[in-house]
DNA sequence: TGGGGCATGTTGACTTCGTCAACATACAAC
DNA sequence: GTTGTATGTTGACGAAGTCAACATGCCCCA
């Protein structure tokens, strides 16, 4: 229904009538609003973090390439569902007090990552730090593309493909090992 | 208001008793609602972009360390004023059809990075390539940065300076020419 | 100086929405 | 077969966005 006809479309009554019971209906499922949204939304972690997890194939793994993969497949997630992933990070759903499942669903996603790294680290081509704080930086870049991506605020004259890899690109090098200089 | 209470306490309504006025008075300023929104948002975009160019204070304004600084006074004013950040990309005002002024006021602020970034190109501090897609990746960058220490994705108790400080150093790392390598 | 027009404000009313309470119903378990 | 629980329905209420009709005060021009 989000991506249907926007956000705003989706009201519990709308809901109700999309299938086929009443208004009052979804309240026997959810005790408001926001918590049918954060259901949602925990929902589009796990599908986004599925997909990254599927880029885990076989030979290449050992390659710095796994996680320019996750990069990209990141932000095609989110060009691809741009209003599941708006509500993800979206202010109506945590608006009240913060969703300790939200961000629960959101730090199996950072786990992923930084288990990620650290392989990457042992291998010798990521520089050797907290892993946990490169992962939030390679986050942050793939997340604020995605954002400006979504929210229109880049060149629809650009080149998404190039773009997505470039940013990926320059995370990696500013992340590469450059102590045999 | 919006820092005060949250989001969800601004209403037409809200407004004009803040004003001491009644609830339709608004209407006679802004055709409706998200109106006032975008205006207050592109209010932010301005005061972002005026802290920005701030950072050109003489001596080292040829040094990288602009852009650095630049990157850190971005994401201290997300800190800074959360709810206002939050409206310039949130999705309450450009509901609807995109709204012209927000994406120029936007534009105004990627100009600035582009101008910049092209004069580090010219001192040799940053690989020489298409300006417009390097500013892109570091608005990325910050503004993911930024959404996702707003949003609480980031653990509280990481350090939010050396965060700030890693990530735009490894933009800059990334961006940095390695010809002479 | 007086009148008309414009900017601004007020209020009543309508609609939509989230939400709750009271009521209905059907299926499962003992 | 009875009882309880899960689920659904409906009426009602309050809050909010919005518009139309009406009011008022100020500035400009004849």
């Amino acid at each position: 229904m989000i991506s249907e006809d926007g956000a705003a479309s989706v009201t519990m009554r709308a809901i109700g009538s999309r299938l086929g019971v009443s208004r009052g209906a979804p309240y026997r499922h959810f005790p408001d609003k926001t918590a049918l949204l954060v259901a949602v939304a925990v929902a589009g972690f796990k599908r986004l973090n599925r997909r990254l997890g599927s880029g885990d194939t076989g030979a290449s793994s050992s390659s710095v390439e796994r996680l320019r993969r996750m990069g990209e497949q990141y932000v095609r997630f989110a060009l691809e569902h741009p209003a599941h992933y708006r509500l993800m990070y979206g202010k109506e759903a945590l608006e009240r007090q913060d969703q300790p499942e939200l961000r629960e669903a959101a730090g199996a996603l950072l786990e992923n990552l930084v288990d990620v790294i650290r392989v990457h680290q042992q291998s010798g081509e990521i520089e050797v730090g907290d892993p946990r704080a490169q992962a939030y930086v390679a986050w942050s870049a793939v997340h604020g593309l995605a954002s400006l991506l979504i929210e229109r605020q880049i060149d629809p004259n650009v080149d998404v493909d190039d773009l997505i890899r470039q940013t990926t690109q320059t995370i990696l090098d500013g992340m590469r090992d450059r102590s045999p200089v």
